[in-house]
DNA sequence: CGACTAACCGAACAGTGTTAGGTTAACTCA
DNA sequence: TGAGTTAACCTAACACTGTTCGGTTAGTCG
C-alpha cells in the first residue's frame, strides 16, 4: 500500500514494540522483519525511520538506561553509590533480556557517560582522587552488570533437579525461580554492601 | 575431493581456529563459512565433527574457563576468593571476545557448575551459611563477570579527545589504551579487595 | 491545479546457520 | 586379495538475516 493517511510509523513506536518483542523473544528474538509485522508494515519501512538495528538497539539501550537514579549524591557519597547501583539493576532486571547487547558495547553511550561523569564528579568532591574515583565508579559498575547477566535466575534455566545429585553443595532449593530471584536479589545487596563497606 | 588420506578435521583443531578467529576477529567475526575456509573445507563439513554452532562456542568457553584456579581455598576462604576471582578474571581477559557470549548464558556449563560447587562447600566448610555461601559466591563472580566486560579499555573504543570536552571529569589521561588496560585492573582489585574485606 | 515530498511496498543482494544427498578414500574382515 | 562398510569430505539448497534500490501513491505547499 502507498502513503498511507495517518503514518503508521514513528520512531517512538518502532522503538516500544521492538523493546516488547525483545522482552517476550529475546535479543535473538528480534529481526527487523518480525518488527515490521508487529508494526503492520513491511521491513523496509522501517529505514525511513531508524538507521540501522544497531542503532535501534542502542536508542532502547539508552532509553532503558535513563531510568537511572543519580540522584543521591546531594546526601552523602555512600547513599549515592547505593541509590545509583539499586536504580541501575532495577533499570536492567526490568528488560533483562538487552542486557547482552550492552555487553557488546562500546558503552559510550552518550548518557551512560553523563551519568558516568556525574558519579565521577560527585566521588571527587568527597575527597576520593580522581584515580580512586574511576576505580570506584567501575566497581560498582562491575556489581550492577554481573549481577545483571550472571544472575543465577538467568543461569540455570534447566531442570533444578538435574543439578542436585551431581553438585552436592548447590542446594535444590536455590534454584526454584522463586527464591531464584529473590536470592539474586539479595546477592546483588550484599556484595554491594560488602564493597560499600569496604572502601 | 573426497575423503582425505589424513583427516583435516579435529574437534580440537576445530575449536583452536575457531577461538583465533574469535580473538582476531571479534565474537561476530567467527562464521562457519569462514572458520571452514580458514581449515581448507567447506562449511558442510564441519558438523561432521560439531553439532552446532552454538555448542562449539560452548566447548570453546568451557576450555578458555578450565584454567580457573581453584586451589586457594586449602589456605584460607579469603585468599580462595581472591585467587579464584583472579584466575577467572585472566582467563576471561586472554579471550576478551568471548565475554559478551558467556553473557547469553544459560551458565550452566558444565565445568562452570562444578567450579561454583567447589567454592561453595569451601564456604560451607569455612562456616557461612549454605544461602550466605551462594550469595558470596555470586558476588564475586559479579565482579569477574563485570570487571571482564564493563571494563574501560573495551568500552572506550572512540577516540579518548572527543570526551574530555563534553565529560569534564573525565579526565582525558584515563582513556589512553595502555593506562585504561591498567587502571582496569587496579579497578578489579580495588573491588575484589573492598567485597572481600566487606564481608 | 501542479510540483514535491513523505511514507510505504516489492524485489533483490550478500550473508548467515544448517541439512540432505552424493562421492570416494580408507578401513574391516572373510 | 577382494567385497562391503564407514568416515570424511563435497555441492546444492533452504530458510533466514540486515539492508538497499526503485517504484507507487497520499498528503501538503505554492
Amino acid at each position: 500500500m502507498p502513503r498511507p493517511s495517518t503514518p503508521l510509523l514513528s520512531p517512538d513506536r518502532i522503538r516500544s514494540v521492538a523493546l516488547a518483542i525483545i522482552d517476550r523473544d529475546g535479543l535473538d528474538g528480534l529481526s527487523m522483519r518480525k518488527l515490521a509485522a508487529e508494526l503492520g508494515v513491511q521491513a523496509a519501512s522501517l529505514y525511513g525511520h531508524v538507521r540501522t538495528k544497531d542503532q535501534l538497539l542502542n536508542d532502547i539501550a539508552s532509553s532503558v538506561l535513563s531510568a537511572v537514579d543519580v540522584s543521591g549524591f546531594a546526601v552523602d557519597w555512600r547513599e549515592g553509590l547505593v541509590r545509583c547501583a539499586r536504580s541501575y539493576r532495577a533499570a536492567l532486571s526490568s528488560h533483562p533480556n538487552i542486557v547482552p547487547f550492552l555487553a557488546y558495547g562500546p558503552a559510550g553511550r552518550e548518557e551512560s557517560l553523563q551519568r558516568l561523569d556525574l558519579l565521577h564528579g560527585a566521588l571527587v568532591d568527597a575527597g576520593w582522587s580522581r584515580r580512586e574515583a574511576t576505580m570506584i565508579a567501575a566497581g560498582l559498575m562491575y556489581i550492577v552488570f554481573g549481577s545483571a547477566l550472571s544472575s543465577f535466575s538467568s543461569g540455570f534455566s534447566a531442570d533444578p533437579a538435574d543439578y542436585s545429585d551431581r553438585y552436592p553443595h548447590l542446594d535444590r532449593a536455590h534454584l526454584l525461580p522463586g527464591v531464584a530471584r529473590e536470592l539474586d536479589r539479595d546477592s546483588f545487596e550484599l556484595a554491594l554492601a560488602a564493597f560499600v563497606r569496604g572502601l
